[in-house]
RNA sequence: UCCGGCGUAGCUCAACCGGUAGAGCAUCCGGCUGUUAACCGGAGGGUUGGGGGUUCGAGUCCCUCCGCCGGAGCCA
């Protein structure tokens, strides 16, 4: 009789097992009580009955409260009542600490700030462990896409000097005798000195953005995925995030469908999500947006709505190519045969769920970067090293960042990406 | 920063035109041997976010501050 987690409990039907874990709920017929168990792996229902075990056991049951944690001691049964499969006769049960305090998180509905309040408790509930649980299969099938392409992971600095896209969103700290640094709001640069390196290159971590945004696509600090490849051009760019955002789905279907079904997520809508994904030139999206009723001129961003009317068109992630460059970053590449718009792309997630990607194909000629820094009014001695890579052996290359939280949110159909981390921090929340 | 909304029991909410605070869950007590947010009976639980004002009377109307939510801008 040996320590099982809940997960294998199919390999051990009819044996005996203990379960070291918690109770998150309670019901009770008076001669018979069903404990509703987690350990981390999953969930079971543990059966105790009056006639069967010590009545001191009996009683111990009684006085469990929710979150008490326990040894459970029984013999699993299949169970054609149990949602899983199995369930547990109880033969004997260990009560490791009874709540000092009631719980906070009841059974009943929450709102949203009580349970960010309580996102250290909040993390316990069912809906909880299987979103993150996909975000773990997301981040797993990432890494995997990368290793088969044989990229090396680049891991990109989170202090930087001033330099990015522009300074506005930075969050500065105190850096010693330099004054002061910023929290890395891309990797994309460092990426760039890589790929001139290793060829192939990506990084995943955590970026952090002082934009005082409210909405349900933002956080402060979320988790981004980045890759860059030197003599990649725009074509082999987009190729390389149909086949990564597919790669990702299909892993997720086969290694976590239960927690997408158990979110309440409709697996039809992820099972097509295979290349090619349509494309869609600014020029037309504008076109369309207008013809939809927008209110929208060419030159102008695609904002939050426009973005959820476009992905609503198809039932597979959309790019958006070409953007006009006066509305784009310095260093995106202008179409040679179209110097107006920069050669880019912004991948739409479908069901309104909006921007996960944003690529292009980078400059690598020394003149027009120093052309396009000075054309958007950027200072030209913070990018000294940037501007080196173009001086030695500079090749065309391009890359992109997905934003992780935005992907689990769509994959597991999630109506705000503060569900999609494990301790969300937006603009008001820095607290648990 | 701007626009809109909300703040009532531990939690989620209700309270009509301004008339004196109510339900479910949770907790405690009791009942029930197959419950699935179990159910049934009973009990306790409130400075209606803070301050000021109008009124015979304010949860309700006005001013102000605080907190939160949604959206815009910006972006992944």
């Amino acid at each position: 009789m040996g320590w099982v987690y809940i997960e294998d409990l199919k390999n051990h039907i009819g044996k005996e097992v203990e379960i070291r874990g918690w109770i998150f709920n309670k019901r009770s017929s008076g001669k018979i009580h069903f404990l509703q168990i987690r350990d981390g792996t999953g969930f079971v229902q543990g059966i105790v009955e009056f006639s069967k075990v010590e009545p001191e056991i009996f009683e111990r049951a009684k006085r469990l409260r929710l979150e008490t944690s326990v040894k459970i001691f029984g013999r699993v049964r299949e169970d054609e009542r149990a949602p899983t499969g199995v369930e547990i006769d109880v033969e004997n049960l260990e009560i490791v600490q009874i709540p000092i305090e009631d719980y906070p998180i009841g059974k009943k509905e929450h709102g949203v700030d009580f349970l960010l309040d309580h996102r250290h408790l909040w993390l316990r509930s069912r809906r909880q462990f299987h979103i993150l649980r996909v975000r773990h299969e997301i981040i797993k099938a990432t890494r995997d896409f990368y290793d088969r392409r044989n990229f090396v992971l680049i891991d990109t600095p989170i202090f930087t000097g001033s330099i990015g896209e522009s300074a506005g969103n930075l969050f500065e700290v105190n850096y010693f005798d330099y004054g002061k640094a910023y929290l890395a709001q891309t990797g994309q640069l460092y990426l760039e000195a890589a790929c001139m390196a290793f060829g192939k290159v990506y990084n995943f971590g955590p970026t952090f953005r002082a934009e005082k945004s409210k909405t349900r696509r933002h956080l402060t600090e979320f988790w981004m995925n980045e890759a860059e490849v030197a003599y990649y051009d725009h074509e082999d760019n987009m190729k390389l995030q149909e086949e990564l955002i597919s790669h990702i789905v299909r892993w997720v279907l086969e290694k976590a469908s239960d927690h997408l079904v158990a979110l309440g997520r409709d697996l039809k809508k992820l099972e097509g999500i295979e290349p090619p994904f349509p494309r869609m030139s600014y020029d037309e999206a504008i076109d369309h947006l207008r013809k939809k009723g927008f209110d929208v001129k060419w030159g102008d961003d695609i904002g939050g709505d426009e973005e959820t009317a476009l992905s609503n068109i198809f039932d597979k992630p959309v790019f958006i190519c070409n953007y006009p460059r006066e509305i784009k970053a310095f260093y995106m590449l202008p179409d040679p045969e179209r110097p107006e718009v920069v050669l880019c792309d912004d991948l739409l997630a479908p069901e309104g769920y909006g921007e996960i990607i944003g690529a292009s194909q980078r400059i690598h000629d020394y003149d027009l970067l120093v052309e396009r820094i000075k054309e958007k009014d950027l200072p030209l001695e913070a990018y000294d090293w940037y501007l080196d890579l173009r001086k030695y052996g500079s090749v065309p290359h391009s890359g992109f960042g997905m934003g992780l939280e935005r992907v689990v949110a769509w994959i597991c159909g999630l109506k705000h990406i503060r569900e999609a981390i494990p301790f969300p921090r937006t603009i008001y929340r820095l607290n648990p």
